[in-house]
DNA sequence: CGGGATCCGGCTTGATACTG
DNA sequence: CAGTATCAAGCCGGATCCCG
C-alpha cells in the first residue's frame, strides 16, 4: 500500500492545479455559480426569475454562469420555440447532489453570521488602535 | 405566519446584495479560501506547507487568503516570537465547522468528476459539429 | 521563515446596444 | 423574453524587492 497524504485514493485532487476538478469547484463555489445553484435548489426558473433572484447578477454573468454549469452537467437547460421564447432552468440529479452541499455550506455560514461579524469586529479593533 | 420565499427566517440573506453573508461566502469559496480552508482541515500547517499544499498560490494571494478567513474567524494564527519566526495556522471551532461542509462538496465533486468531464465532451460535441 | 509594499499587465466584469 | 456582441475600466494576481 502507498504512503499518501490523502484520506482517499480519488483519480482527482483539487489540490493539484492541473486537475479538472478545481475548474468545476471553481465553477460551483464562483460568485454567481454558487448563488445560482442555490436558487435553482428551490426550483426551476426561467432566466430573468433566475436574474431578479440572484440580486446583483448581470446578463452577462449570468449568462456565462448558466453555460458553464450546463456544460458541467449540473443544470439542464429547457428551451421551449415558442415566442416569445421560454426557457427554463432546473439543476440535474448530479446538480442537485452539489447543490445540496452547497446549501448545508451557505445555511452554516447564514447561521453563524454573529459570529462572524463579531470576530471582525475584534480583528479590526485590535489593528486600529489609534490611526 | 409570515409568506416567505425562503425556508427559514433567518435574518441573513447571501442571495441580497447588501448582506455580509455574501462576502464571507466568497472568502470561504473563493479560489483559493475553499483550498486553504480544505488543507487546514486535514491539520495545522505553517506558512510554506500551506504554500505547497495549495499548489499554485502565491505568497501574496495566500497571506490575503489567510488574513480575510483569520478576520472572519474561521483560522486562528499562531505566531512565535522566535528566530527564525515560526506562525501557524489552524482552523478555529466554526472554521472546522465550515470546512467540514466544504469538504463534503469538494469530495462530492472530485467523486462524480468522470461525469462532469462525460457532460463536456457532450456539450462541446454538440456545439462543434465541423469548425 | 513569514511576511509587507509596490508596480503593472491582463483577464474579468459591468454597461450598453443589438438580435431573434 | 432570452440572450449575443462589443468595449472600457478596474481589480486580480504575479513578480519583485524589502524587512524583522
Amino acid at each position: 500500500m502507498q504512503e499518501r497524504t490523502a484520506e482517499q485514493d480519488l483519480p482527482y485532487d483539487v489540490f493539484s492545479r492541473a486537475c479538472p476538478s478545481r475548474g468545476t469547484l471553481e465553477h460551483v463555489t464562483g460568485r454567481w455559480g454558487a448563488l445560482t445553484l442555490g436558487a435553482l435548489h428551490e426550483g426551476s426558473l426561467r432566466f430573468n426569475e433566475l436574474r431578479r433572484r440572484v440580486d446583483g447578477v448581470s446578463e452577462k454573468m449570468l449568462a456565462q454562469t448558466l453555460h458553464a454549469l450546463e456544460r458541467d452537467g449540473l443544470v439542464h437547460r429547457e428551451a421551449q420555440p415558442t415566442n416569445p421564447p421560454r426557457v427554463d432552468y432546473e439543476l440535474t440529479p448530479l446538480g442537485r447532489e452539489v447543490a445540496e452541499r452547497l446549501k448545508a455550506l451557505i445555511q452554516c455560514l447564514e447561521g453563524r453570521m454573529d459570529e462572524v461579524l463579531a470576530s471582525r469586529e475584534r480583528y479590526d479593533a485590535q489593528r486600529m488602535p489609534t490611526p
